[in-house]
DNA sequence: GAACACTACATGCAGGCGCATCTAATGCAA
DNA sequence: TTGCATTAGATGCGCCTGCATGTAGTGTTC
C-alpha cells in the first residue's frame, strides 16, 4: 500500500478538478449563460436522448439529490428543460429537454471540450 | 486529439473529487472537526514545517486567496494556528501552526490517510 | 517627498452545495 | 381498508466559495 502514491494521485485530481471547474464555470458562464452543473444534466438528458427521472441523472451527475433539484429547476425557469409528472409513478418527475435547451447545449458542448482539451490532452492514461 | 479520452479523463476525475471530498468532510469532519481546506492547510504548513506566508499557501493549495484567508481565520479561531505580521513587508501575513494545531493534524492524519487510499489504492498510475 | 501604480490580505456579497426535513405518493401488512 | 414504513422530490438552513472591492503598506518616478 503505496501511501505516497495516493496522495500525489488525490493532489493531482485536487489540481484538475480546480483548474477545469474554474474554466468551465467562466467559460461556460460567459459564453453560454450555463454553469456546469447545468450544462452537465444538459449534457446528460442529450446523451441518452430521452426523458429521464431526476433520480437517474442523480446517478449519472456527482451531486446531491437537493443540488439536482434545485439545477433542474434553474434550467426549467430559463426554459432548457421541462418538468413532467411520472404517471407510473406519480412521486417521479420527468425532465424533458426542450428544444433551446437541445440548441444551447449544442452551442455549449465545443466549448466544454475545448477546455477540457486544453487540460487533460497531456493527461496519463486511466488504466495501470 | 482524443476527443473522447479527455471527456472520460474529466468524468473520472469527477467521480474521484466528489467521493474523496465528501468521504474527508464526513470522516475529519466528524472526527477532528476539522474541513477539507483546513486539513489541507495545516498538512502543508507541517510538511514545510515552518511558518509560510498566505501568498506561499495560497500557491499550493486550490483555494482563492479570499477562500484561504477564510480558512486561516477559522483555523486560528480555533487556536491550531496564529497569524503575525511579516517584518520585511509589513502587508505579509505570516501563519504559525500552534502546538494543538500539529496535535490535531497529527490525529488527523491517519484519517485522512485511510480515506485516500480507500478510494485511489486501485487508481491508474499518473505517467502514461 | 508627493503622487501614483501595485501588491498583500481582508471583507461584503451573492450563489451553489449538502444535510436535515417536509410533503405527497407508494406499497406492504394486518 | 387502515396503518405505517418507505421512497421521490422540494425546500429551509447554514456553510463555503469566488468575485469584486476595500484597506494598508510598498516602491517607483518625477
Amino acid at each position: 500500500m503505496d501511501e505516497q502514491f495516493v496522495v500525489d494521485t488525490w493532489h493531482y485530481v485536487l489540481a484538475k478538478h480546480a483548474k477545469a471547474m474554474c474554466a468551465l464555470e467562466r467559460e461556460l458562464g460567459d459564453r453560454h449563460g450555463l454553469g456546469p452543473s447545468e450544462f452537465e444534466v444538459l449534457d446528460r438528458i442529450v446523451h441518452h436522448d430521452r426523458k429521464l427521472r431526476i433520480q437517474e441523472l442523480c446517478d449519472e451527475v456527482h451531486l446531491s439529490q437537493s443540488a439536482l433539484s434545485r439545477v433542474v429547476a434553474r434550467l426549467e425557469k430559463a426554459a432548457l428543460v421541462s418538468r413532467g409528472v411520472c404517471d407510473a409513478d406519480r412521486r417521479g418527475v420527468f425532465v424533458c429537454i426542450t428544444d433551446e435547451g437541445r440548441t444551447r447545449h449544442a452551442e455549449a458542448l465545443p466549448t466544454q471540450r475545448a477546455v477540457l482539451t486544453e487540460i487533460f490532452a497531456d493527461a496519463p492514461a486511466l488504466t495501470r
